[in-house]
DNA sequence: TGCCAGGCCCTCTTTAGGGCCTT
């Protein structure tokens, strides 16, 4: 069975939803994928310079307290952009964990041009049926085993990324001959709902 | 830092509005 290559997959605690509006990182959670075992681990808290909100506090369970003993965005974001090098990445709800990225990264003024993956948008397409496509309920609807922390970064990389392994083993089962790779599953995101055996199957002929 | 997003997706659509996802 293919695993779609070495991948990382990761995601950000933040201190709110758009680095355009002035949000930073708090921590950063990822873990490579090789050959669908992981084989590696990054995770850090990052002190964002400023304090967060009661609601983050609650959400994330990460306090300022925490983050004035965490290193800054700075240090951190220049470590972990060496952990990913030019991997593929994979995020739940990607469009927010690129922004992110970009962002921080364009701080430390490093390029970005690694792709992205998204396990929301592919499991729109490859479990319809879920009740909401949400990463705790995807975890409950694909019986992924989990210690029960959500809402930290390296806890949501681990989930996501079984996540991706479920993703792969579906459309393998579904269709054996399928070649599954990391660019077959960014193809896969940007099809209309509902295309989804138009699409494999116009793969199945070239 | 506090001006609070942005892209996808559906539908009672396309001369638009609102829910879903992420923190």
């Amino acid at each position: 069975m293919s695993h779609a290559d070495t991948v990382i997959v990761l995601d950000f605690e933040t201190t709110g939803l758009s680095p355009q509006q002035g949000d930073r990182a708090i921590e950063i959670g990822a873990v490579k994928l090789e050959n669908g075992i992981i084989t590696d681990r990054f995770q850090q808290l990052m002190n964002p310079g400023f304090r967060v909100t009661s609601f983050i506090e609650q959400y994330t369970g990460i306090s300022n307290e925490m983050l004035s003993q965490a290193p800054s965005c700075k240090t951190v974001m220049a470590d972990f952009s060496d952990f990913i090098g030019n991997s593929s990445l994979v995020a739940h709800n990607a469009s927010f964990d690129q922004r992110f990225l970009i962002a921080e990264l364009n701080r430390l003024h490093r390029p970005f041009n690694t792709s992205f993956a998204c396990s929301m948008l592919i499991a729109r397409r490859v479990f319809p049926e879920a009740a909401n496509h949400q990463l705790g309920t995807l975890v409950a609807h694909t019986n992924i085993e989990h210690d029960g922390v959500f809402h930290r970064a390296l806890a949501d990389a681990e989930m996501t990324a079984q996540l991706w392994l479920k993703l792969l083993q579906k459309l393998q089962q579904q269709w054996p001959a399928l070649t599954v790779s990391f660019e077959l599953m960014q193809q896969l995101q940007q099809q209309p709902k509902g295309a989804l055996d138009r699409f494999i199957k116009r793969q199945l002929a070239t």
